[in-house]
DNA sequence: TTGACAACCGAACCCATGTTCGTCTATACT
DNA sequence: AGTATAGACGAACATGGGTTCGGTTGTCAA
């Protein structure tokens, strides 16, 4: 999370607001409510500034909902009530940087900065023991991951890494097929057997000098 | 304050689930969703048991809010504290309550014991807004949902229904194959069609008469 | 039978409220 | 100067969601 001091006085202000009216009504305020509380006067700057606190992990909105704020946590300064509850966060934020699909190779995340709109909440199991800084998802785009069991629209969660142990799920850049592929890794010596997650295919078989790992595959969801 | 005894059955279960929504999204719940899970099919209705719940002194409103609904305490019967811890979770624990496999119906939840040992943490997002008392999870046994895109180990998390609209994924028992199976589920009147998930994979058809229904996908985790 | 009344229904109505969009300013970098 | 970006503004828009109203059903007592 964005240090609190890092927000801008606005939003700190909106916090504040928003923690003590939802403690004063029981239910959160509205987008116009916040800004005439805090000297704003346009409830696009309000709504600009909600998702701004949103991608700093302030708060959760619900879309096209009224009030549908919630506060993550206590605001920092504040004698609130406010549950506190789960400072020991058993789910974190990661970012969706980005698509994969066959054709390209994978978004890792310094190749730009990323979208801060896009983060999803994960459970920590989802992520296997791995730092969630090291963590970042991509939002499958096509149906060339059919041989890894992975659909169109599913979100996988990989970790940064550029190699792997045996039995990791992993995306590999072929350079020599200008394609990505999500597999099994192992390494048999002089080749590397990539093995597909669907048990009817056939793994295939790699010069290790072709095969750029580009990260390890977490976890996999699935929206229905 | 009238004893909580003397309120009709309907007007206990709106203030249950008054007090149940507020507490998993940290925002009372509108006319229409109270309506909806208690349930109840006009707004007006709605609007009168709840006056008259303020007459009971069990909540106040405030006109014309969207949402502007405040308990007045924590309802009988209820745990109240546990809901105030919940606040502001934004995932809640749900059972796994068995497995799923080709060749048996699908576990359904009693509302008796689960093991509290098989619960799963996931974020609301996974629940597509369902209530979480709903959902419950399985876990899938052997490669029998391979169409379904759906791999041994895979978690699916449903919720209990025994319809479904089109376009649905479900869980179907059929009486004369004996087998479960997960399919999207479209209705064209004289039968049923069931799509694989599966992008080229072909659907079957079926007699209404003998596809039970036994829940709806809401989402499908998968642990590398 | 009739009237009063509590409980309920469905649809219409219309304000409440989130969202989008074009525009503007200030600042920083090229 | 030219361009990019953050922050802000206000108006228009579309939908969310509370309110109202005519009508129905069932119960009870006069």
């Amino acid at each position: 999370m964005k240090d609190f001091n890092k927000l801008s006085e606005r939003q700190r202000n909106m916090l504040r607001y928003i923690e003590k009216y939802t403690a004063d009504h029981g239910y959160p305020p509205t987008i116009r409510q916040i800004g005439e509380n805090t000297g704003i006067n346009s409830t696009s700057v309000v709504n600009y500034n909600l998702n701004k606190l949103v991608q700093a992990g302030y708060l959760t909105r619900s879309q096209h909902v009224s009030r549908g704020l919630r506060l993550t946590g206590p605001v920092p300064g504040s004698k609130g009530k406010v549950a506190a509850v789960q400072a020991s966060a058993a789910f974190s934020r990661i970012p969706i940087i980005g698509h994969i699909f066959a054709s390209e190779p994978v978004p890792v995340p310094d190749d730009y900065s990323y979208d801060e709109d896009s983060m999803i909440e994960v459970t920590k199991d989802l992520l296997g023991g791995t730092d969630p800084s090291q963590a970042y998802a991509l939002k499958v785009k096509g149906d060339s991951m059919i041989d890894a069991m992975i659909r169109e629209g599913d979100i996988v969660i990989f970790r940064k890494q550029e190699t792997a142990k045996n039995g990791d799920m992993v995306a590999v850049w072929l350079t020599d097929k200008s394609e990505t592929t999500l597999k099994y890794f192992h390494n048999e010596g002089s080749r590397i057997r990539l093995q597909p997650a669907h048990p009817h295919m056939e793994p295939i078989y790699v010069d290790p000098r072709v095969c750029k790992i580009e990260g390890k595959v977490l976890s996999v969801i699935r929206h229905i």
